[in-house]
DNA sequence: TATGAATGAGGCTTCATTCAT
DNA sequence: AATGAATGAAGCCTCATTCAT
């Protein structure tokens, strides 16, 4: 087989249809939470997937697995954005507003309420890909408020919150045009973080701590 | 029954303990939606109103029904609220943020999530609930526009959608500290819709035409 | 309602059909589990009753709570047994004969498979249940040592396992004819245990003791 | 089986694995069956032989040829036992006393559950397993009887269904401690069986036809 | 009218068995 | 020949809804 040069270990191949069908059931699950919210039957997303639902099983022992891994995969991949927005030399601001956007598209606030029944936020590989986001996206702020376009007065948590939030489907829409009102109140919010400051905040920033404080 | 001597008369008794009923009925329905979403066992709800779980199914014949009562007792407390804010004489944006505050503290979005499921949207009661709260927010957004406080760009679907979104509960924490930071960001997109403009937004104004095109 | 006279409580009425029902499950129950096992199927169980699945979950939140009931009142209708041969005054080994045998009838050891998987020995109502027995069985072998009828090297314990063991159904066969053989093999071991005995026995007594050491 | 040196040529090789593999599957079975029921899912005894669990289909075309297999090999060791005894020319009462404690603790009692459901007891090799077994047993008891040490009332059946429920999993133990008591309660049964007899048994000597007949 | 009970449909999960590698 | 994966058929349990008191 053409792979056994490039992954030589003795680890049984993991063959080939199994990880299709495992990557198929992620990418089901993740359209299905983000359109019908986190109590989707499990025999749906197996009959999107084009599986037996016992392989859903097979895959994830247990609900919280499969979620976890959906949720994973949308933060790595906005943190992969995030990377890319460090790396080039724009406009600080405007950086952070890409993110923003990308982040919304990405469903990131979509796939929030998956988090909310009964599960364990502090999984290990939820914990790693939170804090990877998190450190590239206090690296953003941090160069927005040193080039003086940020509000001093906000935090990480506000951002964060405030995408998830305004990104998340408006409720009452059967998920349909989930994006067409997102990106001119994420532009809203974030007119509002800009400096100077228009007005004080209620309250303090929100900062990574208070989002572990949940 | 204390209830004899303030109803002499042969018929008013039971109307009495039954409106009671439904009124707790309906408390606790909101009370439960707010904190563990829509899909609560009815069973829940009648247990925390303190009635059998066929009284529920007497006062309100299907979970639509009920669903409908909850939302549109808070869309008229929230018009009531604004309605007082009109009366008053003071400033503009003012009156507009004091609005914007008061709805999300009647969970306002925390309820949207109801009626997610299939839920008739264009039942009369809910239109007329709809149609009175519009019409006054539409009339507070008017005057902040003729006092040059408020974005020209930005329409009466761009106010509600961002308190409804902005005033969800966080998804991920179990409802608790809801209130926490929607004071702040809630704040920081009331900024954002400030006049003058800070930049232009994408897409087109949200219209009252269309939240109805959901 | 003519109930009223008889039942002064305040507490509801348990329905007088919902109490059948209640009935006719553990009935079934015990049928079931004596002849197929403890993992019958919940649904088959609610069939031979003549009622809904959820009807068993009703009664009995979980299976543990089903099988504790039909546990408890086999053995307290052993112990009744018990009580009556103790209130007469025939020979010590013959009123512990007759009980074995009764016990033996009731299926005491039928029922004792079902107790295997995950179950809790330790719930109140079981222990008080076999508290009762075990004090009523200890004062029958008491008198017949006592009247040297019996051998005094056995126990509470050797007793009342060898009740059990030999009263389950022979495996293998479908549960029929079960106490074809029990009777003999039952009095076999109950000749072994009279007095003098014929040899030494390997171990130690069986105490009340070692059976809660399980 | 013996048929390996016979064949030392050329297929040899791949036979040898598949036979340990076999025996590994049938070991494997039996404890598990042994330890926690007939209704270990096969998957488990397929992973405690390490091997695959399509292995074991392989090997056993279904459920029942593996119990069989398991079965049968436990009653040939026990009937190897037998024909040491009997070729020995010790005491007939006791020699039958140490093939009872053999064959107990060989588990031929735990094993009986497993044949309960839905098992063809009359298959070929199972039908030889129990022939073999059966007419040793009845040379035991023949000659202990001919020595006057047997009670003239019992047959085969009675002491081959002695030792089983004796020797079974106490039912409501985890299966720990099996043996515990065992042997005690066995040599009570056995003391019973003993001449003279101390009084009468309720029904016929347990013939080899009764345990057909189930 | 209000209640507690009953019901059946549906989701979750496991497991015996078959298939593809 | 041997493996790991896939499958579908149950079993368990919950819940919206209806019924009988």
């Amino acid at each position: 087989m053409q792979t056994a040069a490039s992954a030589p270990h003795k680890v049984s191949r993991p063959r080939a249809d199994a990880l299709r069908n495992r990557e198929r059931i992620v990418t089901a699950a993740r359209e299905m939470f983000v359109e019908c919210g986190a109590d989707v039957p499990f025999d749906e997303v197996a009959r999107r997937a084009g599986v037996g639902n016992a392989t859903v099983y097979r895959n994830f022992p247990d609900r919280e697995a499969l979620v976890r891994e959906v949720v994973c995969s949308v933060m790595d991949r906005t943190s992969e954005a995030a990377e890319e927005l460090l790396a080039g030399a724009g406009d600080a601001f405007e950086a952070l507003e890409r993110f923003a956007h990308t982040a919304a598209e990405q469903r990131l606030g979509a796939l929030c309420p998956v988090l909310s029944t009964a599960f364990d936020q502090h999984h290990p590989d939820l914990e790693a890909a939170r804090v990877r986001l998190e450190a590239l996206v206090a690296r953003m702020m941090g160069r927005a408020k040193a080039a003086g376009q940020l509000r001093d007065d906000v935090d990480l948590g506000d951002l964060l919150i405030g995408i998830a939030q305004l990104s998340r489907p408006p409720a009452g829409t059967g998920c349909v045009n989930v994006d067409r009102f997102v990106r001119r109140h994420l532009q809203l919010f974030l007119d509002g973080m800009r400096a100077p400051a228009r007005g004080s905040l209620p309250g303090a920033a929100v900062t990574v701590e208070d989002l572990r404080a949940n």
